[in-house]
DNA sequence: TTGAGACCTGAAGTAAGGTTGAGATCAATA
DNA sequence: TATTGATCTCAACCTTACTTCAGGTCTCAA
């Protein structure tokens, strides 16, 4: 029994075979300990060891950063999880919804921006100051003063 | 004439001037100049003086940026058109067409990545070998020797 | 003419996300 | 046991895209 738990807790990952297994370097792990994203102990000599569930969290980060998390963030979400656990299925359903919402608004604005550029390919507007695409924030078209970002040329 | 011609080539604008109209900092049009992306001449006083065409070619950088190009890729395009000249209105259709095409596989892939995304979000499956959410090169389901960068947790 | 504000240069700083190197120790195999 | 490969720490460096600073000069309106 005692040996069924032990073997519940699993042999420690060094830092070779997580880098192997996850496929960041062994220098980002140490970078992404020293953020807090992750966590090791030590060996007898000193050395990082990494319980399994580092892996999961290894693919947590690479998930979210595809997505255009910045490591900061990401590492805000992790540290707001109970007990500092690595998210369990739950966890990343509540994480993945949130980032799905930000990563939509991403497309959604490239989006917005390729039709726009759909809309100036032909007509050399650029120039022009009404054009959409030099006024990302369409904070124009009211022509008293105030803020002028775009003058005419 | 001559008086019209001088017109023509019209007053040069001062940095302060040019960084009021094209939204951009003085600092950022030195650093600009530095990466050959614009360029000006000197005052008596070697005070730079633009022509206006830099508020243009501003532009173009401004919106090749928001579409996510890198500014030594934007220099490159620039650096390509003849005489050095600033992009008209056929120029800016050429290298507008080019990046739309980068920025649509941007959306793309996003757009794929949030698709996987959700495919995953309720499921936990961030753990398992198959996902494609953490394999984004397709590069397994062959299970024969060769490299496998995710072994399961 | 003079003073305020704009400009000049070069070096250094910032932020994100790591990588690289030096010099020393650990761990596991022959 | 010896040695090779893996790790250790910490500082320095890298890239992108700029900004900030220090100390000095120009420009132009009053």
């Amino acid at each position: 029994m005692s040996k069924i738990a032990a073997a519940d807790i699993g042999k420690a990952l060094t830092p070779g075979e997580v880098a192997r297994r996850s496929g960041v370097a062994v220098s980002a792990l140490h970078f992404y300990e020293k953020k807090g994203l992750i966590h090791s102990h030590r060996s007898s000599g000193n050395q990082r060891r990494y319980s399994r569930d580092v892996l999961r969290r290894v693919a947590v980060i690479k998930v979210a950063q595809r997505i255009g998390i910045p490591l900061a963030e990401i590492g805000r979400a992790l540290a707001e999880l109970p007990d500092g656990r690595t998210p369990n299925a739950h966890d990343w359903k509540r994480l993945s919804a949130h980032w799905r919402h930000d990563l939509n608004e991403r497309i959604q604005s490239l989006t917005q921006l390729r039709d726009q550029l759909d809309g100036c390919i032909g007509c050399g507007c650029l120039s022009i100051n009404a054009c959409r695409l030099r006024n990302p924030l369409d904070e124009l078209s009211e022509d008293g003063p105030g803020p002028r970002l775009l003058e005419p040329d």
